[in-house]
DNA sequence: TACAATT
């Protein structure tokens, strides 16, 4: 209901273009085609679950609408989080801009701005960046990469349980696919000014390519955080179970698949029986190995290395594992972006060193399945052949 | 088989 989305947003600055002054009409060009430039605009970052009507009921808002158009994946139907407004009259396409650019929508904070006219120039140019100095904020990546294009978006992804934290990734779109391309010429392996580590630049995948399985993922993913905040004990992770089908949407379509998503990750059947030993590795050695892999806990805590997982393996898994010897703050599986599955390996968070260093010493060598997990402290970074 | 990250 969009009348009780508006009541709890805020609304921050705006960044549509000024100066320009604004004709009280459509603007009708000599081959007869419609100047769209000053009527259309694009809106990104709209919440998953926001529909077609409430898209066109928030824009309705502020003056009449010509055509509106939510964009959605072609095969699933899902939204993709962003759509277009062209209204009759640009004095209300600049007011939709300051009324509602940066307004907070769930978990989202919506973005309002002019639409570039629509070319095939200008698709395909969004960069993903990965292995940014963790010092790099968002003002720094765009000093490096605006030499090579005009940038239309940034954003340097963040680790939500440190607060703010760089993640070392990072998204750049060009105004142009060209140049993008020569961003990636010019930078790609390339070390920013001190860095230690070169970075990855390269194309950004396309979200509407994802598989169904991912986007069913993403979108569970979605709806946990929405109703549970980050997790961090088994505890929560079942007792968040029953709240998920009670959304804000009962008109929700997808509650079915979520309910079945739910049944097939967490079901009694999949839960492991473990049984924990100690491994021929003593503390004391797991200690001094410690010393030269690490120079302390990075950030939360502690980051164990988990290899040999199933293609398989999910979250659940490395929380069963390791959750036994203490307070875990963090899992994460390694998936491969298109297939979705395990790539092999994953990483736990533990708070306290002595009970990262008893999961290590108890589960290296432990077998799952047909597999013989090993088990380490992360290292900073595996050398490359 | 070997140390991530996809708004």
């Amino acid at each position: 209901m969009v009348t009780q989305i508006i009541s709890t947003m805020e609304t921050q600055v705006s960044n549509g273009p000024s100066g320009t002054s604004l004709p009280n009409g459509p603007v009708i060009s000599t081959n007869g085609s419609t100047d769209d430039s000053k009527t259309n605009l694009i809106v990104n970052y709209l919440p998953q679950n926001m529909t077609q009507e409430e898209f066109k009921s928030l824009f309705g808002s502020i003056g009449e609408i010509e055509s509106c158009k939510l964009v959605r994946d072609k095969i699933t139907g899902q939204s993709l989080g962003y759509g277009f407004v062209n209204y009759v009259d640009p004095n209300d396409a600049d007011k939709a801009i300051n009324t509602l650019n940066g307004l907070k929508l769930q978990t989202k904070t919506i973005k309002v701005s002019y639409a570039r006219p629509s070319s095939a120039s200008i698709r395909d140019a969004n960069l993903y960046v990965s292995g940014l100095p963790k010092t790099m904020n968002q003002k720094d990546m765009e000093q490096l990469f605006s030499q090579y294009g005009r940038i239309i978006t940034s954003r340097i992804l963040v680790d939500q349980v440190t607060a703010g934290i760089s993640r070392g990734v990072g998204f750049i779109r060009f105004d142009k696919r060209n140049e993008a391309e020569e961003a990636i010429k010019g930078l790609n392996g390339q070390k920013p000014l001190g860095a230690a580590e070169p970075i990855t630049v390269k194309f950004a995948n396309n979200p509407s390519q994802k598989t169904g399985q991912a986007l069913l993922t993403q979108l569970y993913q979605t709806a946990a955080r929405r109703y549970t905040g980050p997790l961090h004990h088994q505890t929560q992770r079942f007792s968040m179970i029953p709240s998920l089908g009670k959304g804000p949407d009962p008109n929700n379509s997808s509650k079915p698949i979520l309910d079945n998503l739910l049944n097939a990750s967490y079901g009694v059947k999949s839960s492991p029986t473990l049984f924990p030993r100690f491994s021929p590795i003593t503390i004391d050695s797991m200690t001094s190995l410690a010393g030269v892999n690490l120079t302390g806990p990075t950030g939360a805590g502690w980051c164990i290395f988990v290899y040999n997982l199933s293609p398989e393996a999910d979250e659940s898994v490395l929380w069963q594992l390791f959750g036994p010897f203490g307070a875990v703050t963090n899992v994460k599986v390694i998936r491969d972006f298109t297939t979705n599955k395990c790539k092999g390996f994953g990483f736990v968070t533990m708070t306290n060193y002595d009970e990262a260093a008893m999961a290590i010493a108890s589960l290296n060598g432990y077998r799952l399945g047909d597999r013989v997990l090993q088990v380490s402290f992360k290292t900073s970074k595996q050398h490359k052949a």
